[in-house]
DNA sequence: AGTGCTGCTGCGAATCTTCGCAGGAGGCGA
DNA sequence: TCGCCTCCTGCGAAGATTCGCAGCAGCACT
């Protein structure tokens, strides 16, 4: 994949090691099309290349670290349990999870940069609002819906 | 304490049942100051009365329940453990969580209202934000700080 | 106060995630 | 290219949270 060179470089260059193992976790999450689960990922990994041999703590162990480094972001949503996508650092969108029929629909909210920049003036709180589960009722769900 | 039998009217109100165990577990909660995992709280209920048999399951789920109900909120920090709070439906706030320190700082923020308009208006989307935990860089381990 | 329906609880197991440790490998400097 | 310093990994166990089931108890109705 051409992008792969694109993820080591991103590793590297913020002075983390790139192991085999880091770079077929972020290339399998790269190239999912929607959020998966740590046991998704190890999944897509041993589907690509049935010799890889990772351990599930090293996904979660990758995942985290990534996160840190905002290669990808983590969503714990209502189901209980995590799941991860890639995270263009260009591009910020937020999750709308409808709590009734556990729907998610993505946006982009203009509203929550000028909270990140209140929350910069008045209290000096450098504030990383790129990925946000918000939970409500869907348009459906809700009063005027279904 | 004066406050049970508002507690009680509370959970009746939404059509669930008042249990001995919920009671004791909301008043626990009511009357800490500040968040609590789920374990402080079976403490909490263990210290103010001894007899009381409750299970974690039990807290748990009274939990979840009383956060759909908005009587609480639970919050997921970087921890790894949740943790939850009384929940007053007229004041809403938001946790800013240093990522480097840890420290957290309650803040209220306008502009989160101005989201949830954002959000109504343009999908249609009923979302509820009201207690967020916002990941960061408080004043101090940021850039400009120590 | 008595009765019945059904939601709630306690227990234990299952699931998800994190942690600790010993050994292996990435990347820098020589 | 070689060696060393650490960071990373795999494994297993521990910790946190959820789930399934059988029995109990709240509450509405009488």
């Amino acid at each position: 994949m051409s992008c792969e060179p694109e993820i080591a470089q991103a590793v590297r260059d913020r002075g983390r090691r790139l192991t085999i193992q880091r770079a077929k976790i972020l290339s399998a999450l790269r190239h999912a099309s929607d959020h998966q689960s740590a046991e998704q990922i190890l999944e897509r990994v041993r589907d690509s290349d049935p010799h890889a041999d990772i351990s599930l703590s090293t996904v979660y162990r990758t995942l985290e670290t990534s996160t840190d480094l905002h290669l990808t972001s983590e969503l714990r949503g209502a189901s209980g349990i995590s799941v991860y996508e890639w995270s263009d650092p260009d591009t910020t969108h937020h999750h709308l999870e409808c709590r009734d029929c556990g729907t998610t629909v993505e946006v982009d909210l203009s509203s929550l940069q000028l909270a990140e920049a209140e929350i910069r003036e008045r209290i000096g709180f450098q504030a990383d609002i790129r990925h946000l589960a918000i939970p409500g009722l869907c348009a459906d769900c809700g009063p005027g819906g279904g």
